[in-house]
DNA sequence: CTGCAAATGTTATAATGTTTCAAAATTTGC
DNA sequence: GCAAATTTTGAAACATTATAACATTTGCAG
């Protein structure tokens, strides 16, 4: 049996967290950006969740920790973090995940379970390439790439086989 | 030099969209399904738009034309049509545009340009399989696949050339 | 330290989507 | 046909997501 993914397995999430900030603070520091104590905060309250998280549930995180932040805050921390490389938006769920792959160049491909919500990130460069080319068999010029497939993980699976 | 795809190039549009809406009527009966005025109007009004179309603008031309509608009244005649395969939902612009291959079982892959807002609706069944495929290699069961991809059309290259 | 640019704060508002309950139309069983 | 059941639509309120505009603060370069 092939190991599961990682998002599907229990591990400690917490290195996996620190692992992101140490990355986004050095890909950062390499762009002359500035990774300032709330774009940190947001990245780090996306990374401890494994599922999406809205902007308002970012919001309201902040504010329950004391720092009362209006969404413009919020959705520019994300705008920085978008532009940066360093999480994705999920247009289908209008939520936000961290890249598992911040500062190599690539096309997002997300999993999402609609039992759980567990969202896994895909490399999947055969994928990509499928797209481009088939977007370039139209004379079109790919520039960003938008592909979530909506379906249910492994656990859920088999879970839903228990009813 | 390969002709190109049907939305980049004139052509009488009124006829596209009296064969989308015939198409339609077939395949709600056949379905069992009931195409009600104001549905078979949303749809009219999407297919007479090349590009996508949003809730609202949708809500605003039913109300340009009198009929004074609310927005749960154009946002289940949108469901319905999704349900039935009639239209596709564009995530990544929180629009709508007419299904091409309405009835045939396929997953939409679309090509959006970013200059001039028309979109293409590509069938590409080889990248429908490599998204399956990598999809499976995670044991994932995909049910609804998003796949968007924002670029420049052809003769929008064409023209950014100019500048 | 001063002036500029970048980042954040603040208020208001726009855009998108849903809930809920009532009324009307359509189908179904008889 | 007709009455009950179902589906569809109307209408009002509300919830969620996102942006505009402008004031203030912070960090940095000279």
């Amino acid at each position: 049996m092939p190991e599961s993914a990682l998002p599907y397995r229990p591990h400690n999430h917490q290195n996996c967290v620190s692992q992101a900030l140490a990355d986004a603070t050095a890909i950062c520091r390499q762009q002359n950006a500035r990774l300032t104590p709330i774009r940190e905060r947001v990245l780090e309250l996306i990374w401890q969740s494994h599922k999406p998280l809205g902007a308002y549930d970012i919001l309201g995180m902040l504010g329950a920790e004391g720092h009362n932040a209006a969404p413009p805050t919020v959705y520019r921390a994300l705008d920085f973090l978008l532009q940066h490389g360093l999480v994705h938006r999920i247009s289908s769920l209008n939520s936000f995940i961290g890249c598992t792959q911040a500062g190599e160049h690539h096309r997002g491909m997300f999993l999402i379970c609609r039992q759980c919500g567990n969202v896994l990130e895909l490399a999947a460069p055969e994928v990509a390439q499928a797209v481009e080319s088939a977007a370039e068999s139209e004379a079109f010029l790919p520039e960003d790439i938008t592909l979530e497939i909506a379906g249910l993980c492994p656990r859920c699976q088999v879970e839903s086989r228990h009813d």
